[in-house]
DNA sequence: TACCGGCCGGTGAAGACCTG
DNA sequence: CAGGTCTTCACCGGCCGGTA
């Protein structure tokens, strides 16, 4: 069944619902009216009209009153952003979304919508930003562009969550947990903003009370849309083990939803790098959401700043080019954030400065990473191991093999990167690459 | 008093659009 | 092969008031 069919009936009971639907794109009124007569499982044309006209009552006042924005073209929306300086793609696009969840449609059941989506990469893609030198028709497109903006977000994104995932697991001994949480059904026929504020609340919630108790926990969530476009978050937390079941309970106790479905909900993390990849696929599209927990808040452009290069407000000059150094052996460590004062809890950005707050410290080998950084940043191995001793000692002394033997062939060969002077003397290490200035080269004058 | 949680303002991230 | 501007969104921390 289609709108035509009854539209001469809405148009003689209804007119004014007729008036407002009148604006609405053909294609959507036709799912309306094909949707409710499969819900009431009827064929009659006036049982299926006075059906369509309650739905459209029972609308929001927004959705109906935007029905003409929602169906214009990308054309013809152009067209009108030209005219009133406004812009309305992405408005039109929200609209849409929640049409459709009240109507209970999938994105990929509606035309209108992938015609919008197609017509828009259409455009992008015969924007040339930069012509060819060759050819008048090919070059560097618009589309081009935001391709390699989302690849680049991808790769830092990633990259810190490795980074991330090595310090907690190999720094802080914690255990990780990968938590996908969902919202109960009766959220999947409201409008969007509203599961997303009521998920983000439970969320926050749950943050705050772990944050209340002390309980350190880092890690990344992503929000991503479900096949109706309720959101729904993936998460990777990484925490004490000693404090993982009141953790579990607080999260059942703000999603009791999940506890059925328990062990789905909340997995111990084997595979840290499948998991990464897991929870960013769809990081490309609009509307998923990647946060770190526990960073600090601009991690990402600190963490695109050190790798390029560039200052970023606090960090020393020293700082940067010796974390710039780490990051490009390409390899997860999480020792790099420390560098980079990564961490929104000052007491971890302070284990790599001279006065390190040891609240996180619990054993040897942390006690010896923590030199390990001192000695990568300031030449000096803090002997933390033994306080008593008091021996601040620049890496070239020759007693600081003598003293630290017991771990000092381990970390040779990480310190001569960047420090001269070691004495060979007894114990194995190489060269990796030498400090120098490199010669000058010639064809800076031609 | 211990513990929560709603609210709000500031700020960084992301989206949208434009331009040779 | 970018880069600028403007807008909107999400999030965090702090304030504060409620409740056992």
């Amino acid at each position: 069944m289609n709108y035509e069919q009854i539209e001469i009936v809405i148009r003689q009971n209804h007119p004014r619902i007729w008036q407002d639907l009148l604006s609405l794109h053909y294609t959507y009124k036709n799912q309306i009216t094909a949707k409710t007569a499969e819900n009431c499982a009827c064929h009659d044309v006036h049982e299926v009209a006075e059906q369509v006209a309650g739905w459209v009552i029972s609308c929001p006042e927004d959705v109906r009153d935007s029905f003409s924005l929602m169906s214009m073209t990308y054309d013809e929306i152009k067209e009108r952003q030209r005219i009133t300086q406004t812009k309305l793609t992405r408005k039109a696009n929200l609209l849409r979304r929640n049409f459709r969840r009240y109507l209970n449609i999938r994105p990929d059941q509606d035309q209108f919508q992938q015609q919008f989506n197609r017509d828009k990469l259409e455009s992008e893609k015969t924007y040339i930003v930069r012509y060819d030198s060759k050819s008048d028709n090919t070059g560097w497109t618009a589309h081009d562009a935001k391709k390699r903006e989302q690849r680049k977000r991808y790769r830092i994104n990633h990259d810190i969550a490795e980074h991330l995932d090595d310090f907690c697991l190999n720094f802080l001994n914690y255990s990780g947990l990968f938590l996908s949480l969902t919202l109960p059904s009766e959220y999947h026929g409201c409008s969007y903003e509203e599961a997303k504020e009521e998920i983000s609340r439970r969320w926050t919630n749950i943050r705050r009370r772990l944050k209340y108790r002390n309980i350190l926990h880092l890690g990344m969530s992503v929000i991503e849309l479900q096949k109706d476009e309720t959101p729904h978050y993936h998460i990777q937390l990484y925490i004490n083990p000693s404090e993982r079941e009141y953790v579990e309970s607080v999260i059942l106790h703000e999603f009791p939803n999940e506890q059925g479905r328990q062990y789905n909900a909340i997995q111990s993390i084997w595979d840290a790098i499948n998991c990464i990849g897991y929870c960013l696929k769809d990081s490309g599209k609009t509307d998923n959401y990647v946060s770190f927990i526990g960073l600090t808040k601009d991690i990402k452009s600190r963490y695109d700043n050190v790798y390029h290069n560039r200052k970023h407000k606090d960090l020393s000059d020293w700082r940067i080019s010796k974390s710039r150094r780490m990051m490009k052996k390409n390899q997860s460590d999480g020792q790099i954030l420390l560098m980079i004062r990564g961490f929104s809890d000052d007491k971890l950005n302070s284990l790599s400065s001279r006065h390190p707050d040891m609240t996180y410290i619990r054993n040897d080998i942390q006690r010896l990473q923590v030199s390990y950084i001192h000695a990568l940043h300031f030449g000096v191995f803090n002997n933390v191991c033994n306080s008593n001793e008091q021996i601040d000692t620049r890496c070239h002394a020759i007693k600081i093999t003598a003293v630290f033997s017991r771990f000092y062939t381990f970390v040779t060969t990480q310190v001569y990167v960047y420090q001269e002077g070691i004495l060979p003397v007894c114990y194995f290490w190489e060269c990796e690459k030498s400090r120098g200035q490199p010669p000058p080269s010639k064809k800076e004058k031609a």
